[in-house]
DNA sequence: ATCTATTGATAAGA
DNA sequence: TTCTTATCAATAGAT
């Protein structure tokens, strides 16, 4: 029969940091060059954007694209960008800093893929954990009808102690939330009565009926964060 | 059977010409940009090139990337392009630029910050969650058993509301809380002085702890987070 | 440079 | 805008 034998490993994962084998290294740039020109290309033409592109050979060999061409793109850059400067100063944060800034733009961003994997293997680590040793969450989907006593009264606990960290570290969390959850500029809306779905639990479930009008003091409709934290 | 239904045509091949719905040039614009700065700033770490790139949306929305800057790229090539013309050589870059870069740069450190604080709060989950085990329940269920059924139905609808608010701006929140809830927390802090006593259903709780500068009242309201702006 | 197996990017849809 | 899903496209490693 055919031979299981694989003609090539094919494409493996690489780390974005630099190539240290020089050979690898200059094929890769090759490559990418390629790939990045090619890219700003189909930018411009898909979107009807000006686009440009350049690029120093470690060697220092320039390269360059540029739609509808390089020179119009960067002058209007330029132009766009730094008129202002005339009285020989800049309002608010000196080269120093920019170049600062964009010398770190990719490490930055190649942190934030390391951190947002670390954080789903560690979300699957704790799924799992928790899948294995916690039964209470295996009855959300139950209706709550259905649910005997016993375990609304093991349910209710386990609530219970939810409520109690949320309140311990609300400050917190709520703040953080907010922020993460909607980098919108506008406050967070705080929509209720909806139905409720937590990814790590798979959990979804309908306030049951009549219910609605309960108020837990303090709790449920207007969220406000004071100041003094920020 | 009837053809299980896709729940995504997925990704389809496209015509590199231009996008006729304006909507969705927008959106491939957006997209792609990021993919291009992305892609380029793959090529400096890699190789240890030099790179920039600069983009104006059709609307004429100036973005760039550049390593180790834009404007040191720019000004090298336009040096090596044409040596005696320029003139222009300032070094420095317009507010607009530099605005524009603190406020992506910004967002960049933001994320990674939000990563590495979920990251930690994963981990020390993960560290307690191995450690100890709830012992809450027990706790509870001495004086759950003398609640009546529909007390618990109605209290659980309750918290059930409270975390459905929450988790409408930032399921983060609740699915932190969620873990969180495991922590070896004294819960006779919630039981202790105060009988559960809520109007409607004879239930109450009282507020633990830990809610100076939060104050949650109301369903279906807004958050506002006072303070200054991002 | 050419060839594949994989990874990565992204068009659609919710 | 963000998230998910199904595909298409880019490319790492081997020839």
């Amino acid at each position: 029969m055919a031979p299981p034998r694989r003609p090539s490993m094919g494409r493996q994962k690489i780390e974005i940091r630099r190539i240290e084998s020089d050979e690898a290294r200059q094929v890769c740039f090759s490559k990418r060059r390629a790939g990045l020109f090619k890219k700003a290309s189909e930018l411009s033409i898909l979107c009807g954007a000006d686009v440009a592109a350049v690029v120093f050979s470690p060697a220092g060999k320039a390269f360059s694209f540029g739609h509808p061409s390089v020179e119009s793109i960067l002058d209007r850059f330029l132009d766009t960008t730094s008129p202002g400067a005339g009285a020989g100063g800049l309002s608010s944060v000196g080269d120093r800093a920019v170049s600062e800034l964009n010398r770190h733009y990719g490490e930055l961003r190649a942190q934030l893929d390391a951190e947002k994997t670390r954080q789903e293997r560690a979300d699957e680590t704790i799924r799992k954990e928790r899948a294995a040793r916690s039964p209470a969450m295996a009855w959300i989907d139950a209706d709550l009808g259905a649910m005997g006593h016993d375990d609304l009264v093991a349910f209710w606990g386990a609530l219970i102690g939810v409520q109690a960290t949320v309140a311990a570290s609300a400050d917190q969390l709520l703040r953080d939330a907010l922020l993460l959850g909607r980098r919108g500029r506008q406050p967070a809306q705080l929509a209720g009565g909806a139905a409720f779905d937590v990814g790590a639990f798979g959990l979804a479930m309908q306030p049951p009926p009549g219910f609605a009008g309960v108020d837990l003091q303090g709790f449920g409709g207007q969220a406000t964060i004071l100041g003094p934290s920020f």
